[in-house]
DNA sequence: CGGTTTTGACCAGCGC
DNA sequence: GCGCTGGTCAAAACCG
């Protein structure tokens, strides 16, 4: 399906990727669609399966309806990702769940409810735009983000998360505290 | 002043 | 072995 909205200028929406994936993927060949739009208008929160890849995504959403990303998305394992340090250094080989999504939007950044600190800019081959490395600002959480802009349709964003979210995101709890306040203060009536 | 962004340098992997 | 490319670091600049 092809959207025709206007794209939204930032996707409050909640992403938390629970992937368990069989075969390594290609992310160049393995774009999946998915129809985000109906996904989440159908339910705040869902598994999605691809059968042929055995890939498993969770995705929650914040407001269905205001969710309206673009409908691809591509999932990946890494077959023994290289954690690099310093400079490109190889430090060890890990498992790291990556994902890739485009979204159709005049925004490089999408407002995913993570906070992100941008450590890097790269020009790519064959791409106009370069290439803006971010990482998650939590402490404890290493979780990073790639995000590019497509040369082919200037229109549409790459966004490739590598890692899973080891903490609650921000925004969420931003909006469930008051809630829980109120409710505790309620029970304790 | 602390957190974030920018940007040049550095390094490892890969292909030839 | 060498050059190219992508990913990361870190100092400086920027900003609220």
């Amino acid at each position: 399906m092809e959207s025709q909205d206007p794209p939204p200028q930032n996707n409050p929406f909640l992403f938390t990727p629970n992937l368990e994936l069989q075969n390594p993927l290609d992310p160049q060949e393995q774009l999946c669609d998915f129809d985000w739009a109906n996904i989440f208008s159908a339910q705040n929160s869902l598994l999605l399966h691809n059968g042929d890849t055995k890939e498993t995504i969770e995705c929650v959403s914040s407001s269905s309806s205001s969710f309206m990303a673009q409908n691809k998305v591509v999932c990946e394992e890494e077959k023994g990702n290289k954690e690099k340090r310093k400079g490109g250094r190889v430090k060890k080989t890990t498992r790291v769940p990556r994902f890739a999504f485009q979204t159709r939007s005049a925004d490089d950044i999408l407002d995913d409810g993570y906070r992100w600190r941008k450590y890097g800019q790269k020009a790519v081959k064959n791409s106009t735009y370069p290439r803006s490395y971010y990482r998650c600002t939590h402490h404890t959480c290493n979780v990073k983000k790639q995000v590019q802009r497509l040369s082919k349709d200037t229109s549409i964003v790459v966004t490739t998360y590598e890692g899973i979210h080891n903490h609650p995101c921000e925004k969420l709890m931003e909006t469930l505290t008051p809630l829980l306040k109120q409710i505790q203060f309620l029970a304790s009536l």
